[in-house]
DNA sequence: CACTAGATTTTCT
DNA sequence: GAAAATCTAGTGG
């Protein structure tokens, strides 16, 4: 699925068009692919996703409503909803779901490995910083390392990842079947009543 | 190690 | 005014 003779294309919207519950672990293992300036490509293997959306969920950004900030989330299914926080960084989300209906998944984590010898913005410095060599796949966890690695902003708010040539996600030959994905609750979210506690947060077992 | 301060936008109180 | 779907650098034990 999802593959043609010249090898993996793009996720279509069709695969996101259904709730973040589901669509969150299915990503784990898929390929975060970002090309800057029609030249670098840059790939990473999503290791890590969070769910958000629902009537109940107090931690989803769309909870209260649509605002400039969320409004991405109210649209189509496919699209990246980029948002920054804490003042100093990029968070990376696809929208998931109806239109109408506002749901996404966080993308949390990738195993960065950069193509054409090209290197990453960012992944130079974590390279040199960690004495690995700069064809070293890299395991980033953490929403914003994974955003500031790819070169990931605001200006990406709003892609379509299922036409865009920036920013996709393939999906890569199986096996899937014997990938162990652990559940934990989502990071950061203490403050979301019940909805703090429940498991929607996916790992990619090493 | 553990812990803290600080980066400074968007949203809600 | 305060906290947030965060991370890093710095301090101190």
């Amino acid at each position: 699925m999802y593959r043609t003779r010249t090898g993996p294309v793009a996720l279509p919207s069709t695969f996101f068009a259904r709730s973040a519950l589901h669509a969150a672990p299915d990503l784990l293992g898929c390929t975060l692919v970002r090309r800057i300036r029609g030249r670098e490509l840059l790939t990473g293997q999503i290791i890590e996703t969070e769910a958000y959306g629902g009537h109940r969920d107090r931690a989803s950004h769309a909870f209260q409503g649509p605002t400039p900030r969320n409004a991405v989330m109210f649209g189509p299914p496919g699209f990246a909803y980029v948002y920054f926080t804490y003042g100093m960084h990029w968070l990376f989300n696809v929208v998931c779901d109806a239109e109408g209906t506002p749901a996404a998944v966080l993308i949390r984590g990738v195993e960065l490995f950069v193509g054409n010898g090209q290197k990453a913005p960012g992944h130079r410095r974590r390279s040199s910083a960690s004495g690995l060599l700069p064809s070293t796949p890299v395991r980033l966890n953490g929403p914003a390392k994974l955003t500031k690695a790819l070169g990931i902003t605001g200006a990406l708010n709003g892609e379509d990842l299922s036409t865009s040539t920036r920013l996709w996600i393939t999906q890569p030959a199986p096996p899937r079947e014997h990938l162990r994905i652990l559940r934990t609750p989502r990071i950061g979210v203490d403050y979301a009543g019940p909805a703090a506690a429940w498991k929607r947060r996916f790992l990619l077992e090493e």
